[in-house]
RNA sequence: GGGCAAUUAGCUCAGUUGGUUCAGAGCACCUCGUUUACACCGAGGGGGUCGGGGGUUCGAAUCCCUCAUUGCCCACCA
């Protein structure tokens, strides 16, 4: 059958994954294996695939396949994310063109359109990775918000609270004014921005004296409560102790000193807002300062912003600078290069902003997961580098904020009965909640109507970061059969942006939970970059359409060259479409080796020539030895690395050397011994490359194996592992370098490789005659012979300092000759100095170990000895 | 401002504890080739003072110092 390499690609592909499916084959249940577990990443419940996403599960499907065919029980957790903030945005977004406002919607119907949302773009993401090829259990696929999900999350947060460890606090958080909720520290991203800084004068009350102080908010003078000064800055030792005025409002503000001021920055007065500003805010705290704030939740001013009230924050910030520089209370503006901290998500610029939330303990956490990584080492990151951030970012960490000021997301169970601060109940359902109210109060009149829920979701990291064990029912079941046979799981799979947000905080709940950790490795991948090195995005759109790579390349050479490109662990990669071509061209590769030798006729009769033998014995010890090279690279998550060491085996042993071998001639058949030998190391071959292309592979291997043994590639074993004929190879890479001799000289001299030749050789070096039947045939050279007198009117060249002869028709070129002779002679004779002088040196005698010194003299006997045969040559010639 | 990493062929990267021809791989490039699997191919070939400078050593891409450039992370300078 032929096999197409271009246009069915897609057909092939999905014929496999359909039959992968019907057997049941990426399906795991707990038995007696060893199991080997990986969870997915959970990608937004809406999103599409991108590029980084198909590296990410590129690596993931090699890792989970592998594991297969080493025969452990092997599960790949699928599922997707919430992902709160982003989804509720969409959402948000999609009611406005319909012409609905979010705030005219009750939460239940707000709700019902996120789940429509959801349900219509839901899980398009998970549909594009079987594209891709993924071998996840699909029957475990979960979402973030399923209901068992969801129950774990509550149990987990009601849990916590109990224990002390999550509180009620009124702090300053970093409020997105775009999507009306806060961010966690780690979801602010700070950009650096050319700002201006702006001085303004504030009377001192009862006098006609003023001051100025800078700033780069100009619209919050309004919230202002105070002015500070350095207790020890002389120049504004007579303001101790008196009152400014506020420009505009005119409202009277203490002066106050604190040496928090910088009195080299600006003017070396400080303006204190403490509803806008957390080192303003720690000031008023300690001075018992006056909090005004003058925003709504929007970024547009109050009715503290006078008549400024409903304007946006920078709308007002030019305004007020004009109205200022009427008044004549702005003294200068300077430009002002600062770090503003804007949202990850609406990129909208991060206000500072006083609110209640909800937090979650930190300190006690963070010490078994940095004891796991840093100390014990048992949760290995790769690249290793990546545990300086780690350490870095645990060592300094503030309580979690994980309330979320959404509707998409599990609501907070608090449940309020009254308006005291402490007014409330944490429980996982309202009737648990209403029971702890009575006991709270002692008031059983209270009843389910006068308990108010927490309007509040839970940041969806919180439900995120339980996922290797709530995946498993580990929350709700603990001591459930799954949970106990999967976790922990084995390898995880990430990019480094989420180091904090994510692998981390899993780090936390496994050891807070579970009291073990959530896996052994994190293979943290590059971000994909376009070939410039700049990030994918859409504004640049430098983002390749996944889907149509894959139709274009197949998913097979998809993935083979994404692999390729990837260097190791942690290293961005730079996206080349080159790449993907290099993939394609593997496979076809691969398929007409397929088609060269399911093309051949087999004879029981005809004996197997020597080369065949001899060929197929090298190939088997280098074929172990590739296998060897590939497990050590597996072993260090160098996938790119055991990719090229398959790609360069293939196509360079097997279809280049191997195949050619033992090629029967022009019509002629093949003996059965030989046809399968070769049958099974091309199994081989597809076994070992099935983790990276595991769609051509499967499809060749149903074509040429005798499947009684095994039903499928996707369930078979590995090779077994066999000794390595070290011998054989070396020997052989003489051989090679004698054939490539042979191919520059009918090169040189225009000699067709159909004509026959003969070759004659002085074994100087005493080489193994084992490859003679295999020289003669890659050579095609009709007679062999050793010889020990020089042979004239022959093109000579030299392997190490053995000699061949080819006599050819004709005349030689004597000058051409003795040109090339000379010219080897002026090399080695110059590499024989450099070595003798080494030798030479008392001290590198003396001091160098006995091994190199040994490898030295070895390296002036070889030149020697190849001195000699070059000289003999050329006075030959003479 | 602090910390971490990187700098090797045109490009992307290997190079384990300093010592085998250690200066490498893949791609790209050049030459030749329509040989009976494959031009998505075959055979052959060119190409680097290992970022600069200094040092340690018999010996440095590898260790130390210094400078330069780039990237990443962290940090409240209004």
């Amino acid at each position: 059958m032929a096999l197409e390499a271009n246009n069915s690609a897609q057909n092939v592909e999905d014929k496999w994954y359909s039959y992968w499916m019907k057997n049941n084959y990426f399906h795991s249940e707990v038995d007696e294996r060893e199991p080997y577990t990986i969870v997915i990443p959970p990608p937004n419940v809406t999103g599409i695939l991108h590029m980084g996403h198909m590296l990410n599960n590129t690596i993931q499907d090699v890792l989970i396949r592998r594991a297969r065919l080493l025969g452990k029980n092997a599960c790949w957790v699928p599922g997707t994310d919430h992902a709160s903030i982003a989804t509720e945005a969409k959402v948000v977004a999609k009611l406005k063109e319909q012409g609905i406002d979010k705030n005219d919607l009750t939460r239940e119907e707000f709700l019902k359109h996120a789940w429509d949302w959801t349900h219509e773009y839901g899980g398009v993401i998970l549909e594009q990775l079987k594209k891709l090829g993924c071998s996840c259990d699909w029957d475990r696929t979960k979402f973030t918000l399923d209901d068992d999900m969801s129950e774990s999350v509550i149990k987990t947060f009601v849990n916590l609270y109990n224990k002390g460890l999550i509180y009620r606090g009124y702090r300053m958080v970093n409020w997105d004014p775009e999507a009306k909720t806060t961010l966690s520290d780690e979801e602010v991203e700070y950009i650096e921005q050319k700002g201006k800084l702006y001085y303004i004068n504030y009377k001192i009350e009862g006098s006609n004296e003023t001051l100025t102080v800078a700033t780069t908010r100009p619209e919050t003078i309004l919230g202002d409560t105070a002015i500070c000064i350095n207790p020890n800055d002389e120049r504004f030792t007579h303001l101790k102790g008196k009152k400014a005025i506020i420009p505009i409002c005119n409202r009277v503000i203490p002066i106050i000193e604190d040496d928090y001021v910088d009195v080299e920055f600006g003017t070396g007065c400080l303006k204190v807002t403490p509803a806008h500003d957390t080192n303003d805010k720690a000031l008023g705290d300690k001075h018992n300062l006056e909090v005004i704030d003058i925003f709504n939740d929007d970024a547009t001013l109050n009715s503290f912003g006078m008549h400024y009230q409903g304007k946006d924050r920078f709308v007002v910030r030019d305004e007020i600078t004009k109205e200022l520089e009427e008044l004549g209370c702005l003294a200068k503006v300077e430009t002002h290069l600062n770090k503003v901290g804007t949202s990850e998500r609406t990129k909208a610029i991060i206000e500072p902003r006083l609110s209640d939330q909800w937090f979650l303990k930190m300190d006690e956490m963070v010490k078994p997961a940095l004891k796991s990584v840093l100390e014990t080492e048992e949760i290995k990151l790769f690249p290793k580098k990546i545990e300086n951030t780690y350490r870095h970012w645990l060592e300094n960490i503030r309580d979690w904020n994980v309330s979320r000021q959404l509707w998409w997301g599990q609501q907070i169970p608090a449940y309020y009965y009254g308006d005291g601060k402490e007014d409330f109940v944490v429980a996982e359902t309202k009737d648990e909640a209403l029971k702890l109210a009575i006991e709270k109060t002692k008031n059983q009149g209270l009843k389910a109507e006068d308990l108010r829920q927490d309007n509040d979701a839970l940041d969806t990291w919180f439900s995120s970061w339980l996922w290797p064990i709530s995946v498993f029912d580990g929350i709700r079941n603990p001591d459930n059969k799954e949970i106990n046979y999967y976790y922990p799981t084995n390898d995880l799979v990430t990019g480094p942006d989420i180091i904090f947000f994510w692998v981390a905080r899993m780090i936390f709940a496994g050891y807070e939970f579970r009291n073990e950790k959530p896996f052994n490795n994190v293979y943290f991948t590059g971000i994909v970059r376009d070939n410039q090195g700049r990030k994918m995005s859409k504004q640049l759109g430098n983002s390749p359409d996944a889907l149509k790579l894959i139709e274009d390349y197949s998913a097979d050479a998809v993935r083979a060259g994404m692999m390729l490109l990837s260097s190791g662990a942690g290293n961005d990669l730079l996206f080349d479409e080159t790449k993907l071509q290099q993939g394609k061209a593997f496979k076809n590769k691969i398929i007409n080796a397929y088609k060269l030798v399911s093309g051949w006729e087999v004879s029981d009769t005809i004996e197997q020539p020597e080369s065949s033998k001899i060929a197929l014995e090298w190939f088997e010890s280098k074929f172990q030895s590739a296998f060897a090279e590939m497990e050590d690279h597996f072993s260090k998550y160098r996938l790119s690395d055991a990719l090229m060491t398959l790609y360069k085996l293939i196509w360079d042993d097997f279809c280049s050397w191997l195949l050619e071998m033992v090629k029967p001639s022009y019509q002629q058949p093949i003996d059965k011994k030989t046809f399968d030998a070769i049958i099974e190391a091309f199994e081989n071959n597809l076994k070992v490359l099935h983790p990276f292309m595991p769609f051509i592979t499967e499809e060749i291997w149903h074509q040429i194996v005798d499947r009684s043994k095994e039903e499928a590639l996707i369930v078979s074993s590995y090779p077994s592992k066999k000794p390595i004929n070290s011998k054989i190879l070396k020997d052989f890479e003489v051989t090679s370098e004698v054939i490539s001799g042979i191919r520059t000289i009918r090169k040189e001299k225009n000699i067709s490789f159909k004509e026959t030749i003969n070759l004659s050789v002085i074994n100087n070096i005493n080489a193994s005659k084992y490859f003679d039947s295999v020289i003669q045939k890659m050579g095609n050279i009709m007679s062999l012979d050793y010889i020990s007198e020089k042979l004239d009117g022959a093109i000579t060249f030299r392997v190490k300092s053995n000699e061949y002869f080819i006599p050819i028709q004709g005349a030689i070129n004597v000058e051409d000759e003795i040109a090339k002779l000379t010219e080897e002679l002026k090399y080695i004779e110059g590499f024989l100095k450099s070595v003798q002088g080494k030798l030479k040196n008392e001290r590198f005698v003396n001091n160098a170990p006995e091994k190199v010194i040994a490898i030295e003299r070895q390296k002036e006997a070889d030149a020697i000895a190849k001195i000699e045969t070059l000289k003999s040559s050329l006075k030959g010639l003479l």
